[in-house]
DNA sequence: GCCAACGTTGGC
DNA sequence: GCCAACGTTGGC
């Protein structure tokens, strides 16, 4: 039975474990962002209720349209999510530090929008749930995985994946298009997308959204297309 | 440890 | 299919 590809963040070449350089300064940062990004939220959810809330919100992005990587189709959209035993799934692939450390960060019941990317059209497709936090991404070892990582040590393996249920779909498509316009409005205004990671920084795959961005988004679903 | 070359992402 | 953005590699 096929496996659903998740072609997910950049391709990592190999990494000197423990060697002080690149890599690890690359690993680090994307650590501390994804504190930075929860304790800020922890904060404002703190002093607004004193219940320490500890969810965060999340994008995660997967291509819809048939691309063959390695001689391996990566196709998975929601569709394809849909389609699976109890719509879920491992979200794996992911060869991206900064995508890595973000998947780390996940909690259970955790919300992530579905991201359309590299389509015709691109945009939020749906809604899906964390089921099971991160653990190591078994197609790293697989040689015939377009995502193998001949680098990465059974016994201390480099990248993780989490499972993603299918929730709902959006109760209409959210195109990046309009959400581009409400970036650059927002920018001028300090409206909630005025620092949405999906502009600030392109080509990560697995982002964090604050709750803010979170309800503006899902307010949109009420809107007529703009 | 700098940084040019290279490879990938992903919108258009 | 093009190419800007940007993460990674590897020579020095």
């Amino acid at each position: 039975m096929p496996r659903p590809q998740k072609r997910l963040a950049g391709t990592a070449g190999p990494d000197k474990k423990g060697l002080p350089g690149k890599r690890a300064k690359t690993e680090d940062a994307g650590e501390i962002s994804a504190k930075v990004e929860n304790s800020s939220l922890q904060k404002i959810s703190a002093s607004k209720d004193s219940v320490k809330k500890l969810s965060s919100y999340w994008l995660m992005k997967s291509e819809p349209e048939s691309r063959l990587e390695k001689g391996v189709d990566v196709k998975f959209g929601i569709e394809d999510l849909k389609a699976q035993p109890k719509q879920t799934t491992c979200w794996d692939g992911v060869r991206n530090y900064q995508a890595r450390n973000f998947l780390r960060a996940m909690k259970l019941e955790e919300a992530a929008f579905f991201y359309h990317s590299n389509c015709k059209e691109p945009g939020i497709a749906g809604l899906m749930k964390i089921v099971k936090e991160a653990y190591p991404d078994h197609t790293q070892f697989e040689k015939n995985n377009p995502h193998y990582d001949p680098s990465s040590k059974e016994d201390d393996p480099k990248w993780s994946m989490v499972d993603v249920q299918f929730v709902r779909m959006m109760k209409r498509f959210i195109p990046l298009a309009e959400l581009k316009t409400y970036h650059q409005a927002h920018k001028a205004t300090g409206g909630p997308l005025k620092n949405m990671t999906l502009f600030t920084r392109q080509r990560l795959s697995i982002q964090p959204l604050t709750q803010e961005e979170f309800d503006f988004i899902l307010s949109l679903e009420e809107k007529e297309p703009s």
